[in-house]
DNA sequence: CGCTACTAAATGCTGCACGCATATAGATGC
DNA sequence: GCATCTATATGCGTGCAGCATTTAGTAGCG
């Protein structure tokens, strides 16, 4: 995308756009197992439809942050050798996974809203700025 | 607010909301600078209006910030005896601070672009689950 | 004057999410 | 037999941010 705002981490590459948002994952990993059940390595290419992309993500990070929400009573998972490949660990999104993807519905409204406001008050500021 | 999502950390309250967008704090900071020149503690209320309220956002982040800031060349302080109390520390944009913003503004727009992509998925997904 | 409270800035400690690299192992194909 | 892809897992390091505490100037009050 566009040349960011400075990214001072040296090899850590940058977490920009929509990386930024702390824990974000984590409600985008149980919407789409909301819709239908899933292994982690299959939601990797899906989180991109919400900014998270190749690259901003990491395999890594995902397959904690699973076991961290399964841990928590968020999602639920069972072995699956089905198909072709190694075994996979599937998830399901548990009643209370539902409560807290509610809850994160919220949340992100609140954030949006937020940014929003910024960018109003920014585009004036800019706008000022330029026809001086 | 509403009552969140999980909120691992015990000690550490919880920077929910706005708070959750890793250095959303600079770019807020940067833009209310540009209006007018200020100094931190006068800075930290005019926050609120971001979603970054008081209990939110830390007195002794925003310093660090702002000195981190003016570090990296964005913005420049000068110290400042006049009106009551100690002396303040105020801080003006400077020209690379300019681009600095301008780069934000198009993060922030590619960040809210992809939570409303979140939220409508969400609302469908919410939606078809509470008609079943 | 001594006490308290407010303004203002700074810093040490800690927790946490995340990125990077690496390990492991089954499956597949040449 | 060997490389490659699928799939999961884990150790290490980093940066941001919250909490607590320190320092110090100013101001009001009995």
């Amino acid at each position: 995308m566009t040349k960011h705002h400075r990214c001072r981490s040296t090899r850590q590459g940058c977490a920009c756009e929509v990386g930024r948002l702390r824990g974000f994952v984590e409600p985008c990993a149980v919407l789409l197992l909301a819709d239908n059940p899933a292994h982690g390595y299959d939601l990797l290419p899906k989180l991109a439809q919400f900014g998270l992309q190749a690259g901003s993500i990491d395999a890594g990070t995902l397959y904690r942050t699973l076991r961290r929400l399964e841990e928590d009573g968020i999602l639920e998972s069972e072995w699956s050798t089905e198909g072709s490949g190694p075994a996979k660990r599937v998830y399901t999104v548990t009643a209370e996974g539902h409560e807290f993807l509610r809850a994160w519905y919220a949340s992100v409204e609140d954030i949006r809203d937020h940014l929003d406001a910024f960018l109003r008050e920014c585009r004036q500021t800019l706008d000022r700025r330029e026809r001086a």
